[in-house]
This record gives C-alpha cells, structure tokens and sequence, in this order.
DNA sequence: AGTGCAGTTGACTTT
DNA sequence: TAAAGTCAACTGCAC
C-alpha cells in the first residue's frame, strides 16, 4: 500500500497560500481531499447557495491541484467514516488541516477525528490560517500578535507536488461531486450571487484595489453604492478562496505604491488612501470578532453576557418573525433591503445591523431565530463573525453600546431618493417622495392616486415605531443598570473586549466603545 | 453699528 | 455601526 500525506480541505479551498498542503508537500506524497458531510449540510445555518459556492469553488480547486500534478479525491459521508475507509487502500502517515473556528457542529466532528486518528496513531497537524489565536487567555497583545501573523510570508506553492495516483487493481471509488439533490437541499431559483473559485476571489480583489476600492469608505454604508464599492471578498475569505493574509498583504503592497508616486509627485486621491486604512481596519476586526467565538463556543447558542438570559425568550412572536424574513414588516427600508438579501445573499454591513436591530428592538426577537435565517442568507456566513455580531445588535452581549437604529432615518441618509426603496418593493412603485419611507402617513386618496393600499398592497407597520424603540430602551436599560449585569459586562469585557483605546492614556473618554463595523466582513461589508 | 432673537450647528450626554 | 436630547456658540437678520 502506498504511504500519503492527507491534506484535509475545510473552509480553505484554494492552493495558494495553504500552509497545509504546502507542509505536507515536504513530507511526501500528498492526497488531499475533501468531504461532503451531509449532516453539517443540514444544520440550520447552512443554505444550498452556500453549498453551490464550496461546489465552484471545489471544482477550481481541483484544477489548481492538478496544475500541481494532484488530484483531489471527495467523498460523501461522516470524516471519520471516510478516513477509515481509506486506510484500507493507502497508509496514511499524516493529515493536514487548517485551524476551524465553527460552530458546535464542526467542533464536535473535529473532536471525533482528533479522537480517531490519535487511536490510530496519525499525527494530525493543524495550521492557523488567519489571526485568530488558539487557547487565547486575553486580548492584551492581540493586535500586536495579529499585525505579526499578517506579516508572515505567503505560505510557498510548490511548483510541482508529487500526488497520490490509485493503482489501477485498487482504484479508490469514484465519487463525483454530490448534487444538491443528493443532500436532500433544494437551490433557490432566484438568488443572484457570487460565483465561488480563487481565481474569482483574485479578481475581485484587483478590481477592488484597482478601481472599486477608490471611494470604499464613504460608499460602504449606502446598499446603493455598496454593491459595487465594497471589495466583495466576503464569501471569498468566509470558504478560504483567499486569506486574510493575502488581502492585507496586497492591501499594503498598494498603499506603498500611492506614496510612491506621492513621492514621485503623482498627483492621486487622497480618497483612496483612506479608503484602504479604512478597509485593512476591518480585516483586523474579521479576526477580531472570530476570536470570540473561538474563545467562547457557547456564544452560538447562548448570551455571551447571562444576565440577559430571560430577557426576551418569552416575547417571541412567529408571526412577527416571519413577516420581517419575508420582508413585509410596512418599513419600506427593513423591506427593501430584506428582499435584496433575499435575490444577492449579501448585502452590505450598515443593512445588516440596521435588520438585525428591528428584530432585536422593535420586534423584540431573541437573537437565535434571526441568527439562523441570517445565516442562510449571507453567501458570506462566517460563524465567528456572524453569531459576535447579531448578539451585539441584541444588545446582550454586556459591553457594547445599544444601537437602535431608525427605519426611517436610515432610508433618508442611505437611500435619499427612494430609488432602493422603489426598486425592491415595487409596491411602492408610484409613490412619491415626502411618502416613500413612511407610507403609512398617506392619506385615503393619496393611496389611492399613488395606486398603494395600506393593507392591502402593502403592509400597515408591524409595530409603532416610537412605541417599540421606547418600550425596548425601558427593557434593556432596566436590565443594564442591574448589578447582575454590570459585574458581567466586566468579565466580558476582561476576556474580549478590545484593547484598542486603552493605552497609553485616552486624551479623551470615547463616548462609545469603538467596535468598527464589520461583519463579514462582510465586511462589508 | 450694536442689540436682541430665532434658528442652526456642533460637541457632548443620556438612554 | 445609533438616536434623541442638552447646551453653548454662532449666524443672519430686523430694528
């Protein structure tokens, strides 16, 4: 039987910069390989669009490999199933892997493999492949140690690997990626999103540092200019198409270049250059919102301050919940961009905060429900982004600063013609200006002449606006000034709070704890 | 030309 | 990444 190095691809699926097949490279033949688990495609975060991009982008990592004279082999079923499977045809000296900051799903699988393949006396090296640090006890020297990861040297492709071939007498059994079918997953007709595949995530990170990215900072927060402005890497860093590393280091590459011709007396915008610090800022907060959830795993299910248990799991309110999923809450701004995630399974970091507090505040919704149709519907699902962030558009997380954000406020600084609005509820269509963002304040014939039935074409607003905000506020103040709380949020904050402004000596107190926007990075995406 | 005043702006506080 | 409210400084303008 052959002897191989088995490079196990996770949410990695790209050849450059990957420490693991770069590692196990050096030690011999390399088979890497990759496992379709039907049962993790089946929890309640994950989407059949997730699993059309790993698809794509498993189709280019395959031919990346075979670039390098490999081939990778996938199977369907449970890892360790698989391993053992494999065993029977090749000897495996050694897995390699990259570190996975998942939920419990993912936690517990790795546990299982960590169990098996110590029984079977197989090393199992894993790598980190991001800034985020196993076994951290505290956030003192964490952005130091992060800006040092960054720094490292793009992990070495070789030129050539020497792959596993199957002997012809004892061919491994052929296994054609699933269909989604398969997976008892239906894809959605209708969803426009982004095509998976590091070749994809290469481009997208040119067009952005050459054109895109120019007006980055100020373009992020409307969806109108988001789409287009915002470096779209998200679902690209979220599966591993490309590394964080890799952003930044081009990121800086491109930052050296404008001083240059600064230098060289090139007139260029000064909008570019902040743009790129405000965009490599966010990469750090990626890593920075993924360490708690490494840190804390139970923050995927419960509050990562439990003084808030209790706080709203009474309160939930299916009919609420689905109306704001299906986006027909009557807030044409929560609607609107309800239904564009809906078609892009993406939509830029502002909107997702800003849907995420309605359903916290106004609608007064645990976090758990909302969480998990979030998840579903962000191509760029990332759980250690994803679960940090909708707990503090919650409110519950003890350390940060309650946001509530307004339908009406937002629509009008984001959106101040109404042309997102007209767009994504075409209901809304006819209606003019001074009613777009609050319908509700037409009149009988105005809704008649502007052809929108309140209540009947569109939705009366699910709840009263003021009365909501004001009710919520009353809730989570009350809550926040109790002892219980207080002496959380310090432990909270001793273990993830940020240690961004803490030292030297703030000239000034920060009114607000400064946690930059970013949520897959989504940021802004 | 200085004064009073309503309305605006921005910094800061509170929730 | 919030929003609403306070307060003081500032502005334009009438007299």
């Amino acid at each position: 039987m052959q002897t191989v190095q088995l490079v196990w691809f996770k949410r990695d699926l790209r050849v450059a910069d990957h420490q693991a097949l770069a590692q196990a490279a050096k030690l011999g033949t390399v088979l890497p390989l990759y496992v379709f688990e039907p049962d993790l495609w089946r929890q309640p975060e994950m989407d059949p669009t997730h699993f059309q991009f790993v698809c794509q982008s498993l189709q280019q990592l395959d031919r990346g490999l075979n670039d390098l004279g490999l081939r990778l082999h996938s199977f369907t079923g449970d890892v360790v199933e698989v391993l053992r499977g494999l065993q029977s045809q090749v000897v495996i000296e050694s897995v390699h892997s990259h570190e996975e900051t998942g939920g419990k799903w993912t936690y517990d699988r790795d546990l299982r493999v960590k169990a098996w393949l110590q029984a079977s006396g197989i090393p199992w090296f894993e790598y980190p492949q991001n800034g985020v640090v196993r076994g951290l006890r505290n956030r003192d020297r964490w952005a130091a140690t992060w800006k040092e990861r960054m720094s490292q040297p793009i992990a070495p492709t070789p030129a050539r690997i020497e792959g596993f071939v199957p002997k012809s007498s004892t061919p491994l059994p052929a296994t054609p990626l699933p269909e989604a079918n398969d997976l008892q997953l239906s894809l959605t007709k209708d969803a426009d999103c982004q095509i998976g595949g590091e070749s994809q995530a290469a481009a997208m990170l040119n067009s952005f540092l050459e054109t895109r990215g120019s007006q980055y900072r100020s373009a992020m927060s409307s969806p109108i200019t988001a789409q287009e402005q915002c470096s779209r890497l998200s679902p690209y860093i979220a599966w591993g198409c490309i590394t964080i590393k890799q952003v930044y280091q081009a990121v800086r590459a491109k930052q050296m270049g404008i001083a240059e011709a600064k230098n060289m007396g090139v007139a260029c915008s000064p909008a570019f250059s902040r743009s790129l610090s405000s965009f490599q800022s966010r990469l750090s907060w990626h890593c920075h919102f993924i360490q708690k959830l490494d840190d804390e795993p139970e923050l995927e299910f419960r509050n990562l301050c439990r003084a808030y248990d209790g706080m709203r799991e009474d309160d939930f309110r299916s009919d609420h919940f689905e109306q704001w999923c299906r986006g027909l809450t009557g807030f044409p701004m929560i609607d609107a961009c309800m239904r564009y995630l809906h078609r892009h399974r993406w939509i830029n970091f502002r909107m997702r905060a800003m849907l995420m507090s309605f359903a916290a505040y106004h609608l007064w919704l645990h976090w758990r429900e909302p969480a998990l149709f979030l998840a579903k519907f962000f191509l760029d699902f990332e759980p250690g982004i994803h679960f940090p962030q909708v707990q503090m558009q919650s409110g519950v997380t003890g350390i940060n600063t309650i946001r509530i954000y307004s339908p009406v406020k937002q629509a009008m600084d984001q959106d101040p013609n109404g042309e997102f609005v007209r767009r994504w509820i075409p209901e809304l269509e006819h209606v003019p200006k001074p009613f777009i963002f609050e319908p509700w304040k037409m009149s009988i014939d105005d809704q008649t002449r502007y052809r929108c039935r309140i209540g009947v074409d569109y939705p009366v607003p699910i709840v009263d606006h003021r009365t909501a905000v004001a009710s919520a506020k009353d809730r989570i103040y009350t809550l926040r000034r109790s002892e219980q709380a207080i002496s959380g949020a310090q432990q909270v904050y001793e273990k993830h709070g940020s240690r961004k402004n803490r030292d030297p000596l703030p000239k000034r107190r920060p009114r607000s704890s400064p946690e930059s926007q970013l949520w897959l990075p989504g940021m802004e995406e």
